[in-house]
DNA sequence: TGTCTATATGCGCACAGACGCATACGATGC
DNA sequence: GCATCGTATGCGTCTGTGCGCATATAGACA
């Protein structure tokens, strides 16, 4: 396989993970502190077992960390990188939104949260 | 629908542009000067339908300019936070290849080309 | 008008991935 | 041991989308 066709590949791996708006929701839910499977549950309005496969498809990517306790597992944020961009994606796409205030106070929320 | 339900598509679609090789491959094409399909074609090695369809796909999404000139179409890119994210996700990719060494000189160009 | 070149698109197929349901696994407590 | 809680996973389904083939459209030029 031709190099470029793998740095490509890979790349695109990469944005996969923010290319679903489950896994942004999670993604932000955590992006603060680490939590339970059973609080983003809450958190997201997810179902558990959705949240729990994105949560392992993002761990097998390297980019959550997740810590055992007991029966309980605790997520968090292992690529900083991501919260980065997807910060800079949601600045950008907020800035050219013509529509509601009250979206655009959504996007604000998000973008101050994600740090 | 709740608002941070659409703020989280938003940006699983803007996402989503880049999470497909092809596109990436693209993007990298023109990322310097606006380049015809015929030559987008030739570099990407790709067949002219699919490079035409992934091409006005972007140009929807508002990510490319489109310039006519005869039968020709120009495209160049519209949103330079495409190739930024682009950039900083490759830069951190990169970072944690232990394999191969021309692999790594692939990443490299990519890096120094997105611009 | 007819032909050639450049680009776009309708159609059909195939594959990937997101989801829910049910269930399995593992830890804790009785 | 058994029941319960928290988390993970096998299976089936469904939607989305990337692709190729063929064809349509549009401009340039004779």
């Amino acid at each position: 396989m031709d190099e470029m066709t793998e740095v490509f590949e890979t790349v695109a791996r990469y944005f996969a993970i923010l290319a679903e708006p489950a896994r942004l929701r999670i993604l932000h839910s955590i992006c603060q502190n680490e939590k339970s499977v059973g609080q983003i549950v809450e958190e997201s309005q997810m179902t558990q077992t959705n949240v729990s496969r994105h949560l392992n498809m993002m761990y097998q990517a390297g980019a959550l960390k997740r810590r055992r306790d007991g029966a309980m597992a605790f997520y968090s944020v292992a690529d900083s990188t991501l919260t980065e961009v997807c910060r800079m994606v949601s600045v950008r796409v907020s800035s050219e939104l013509d529509g509601s205030k009250t979206l655009k106070r959504s996007f604000k929320e998000l973008i101050d949260e994600l740090r």
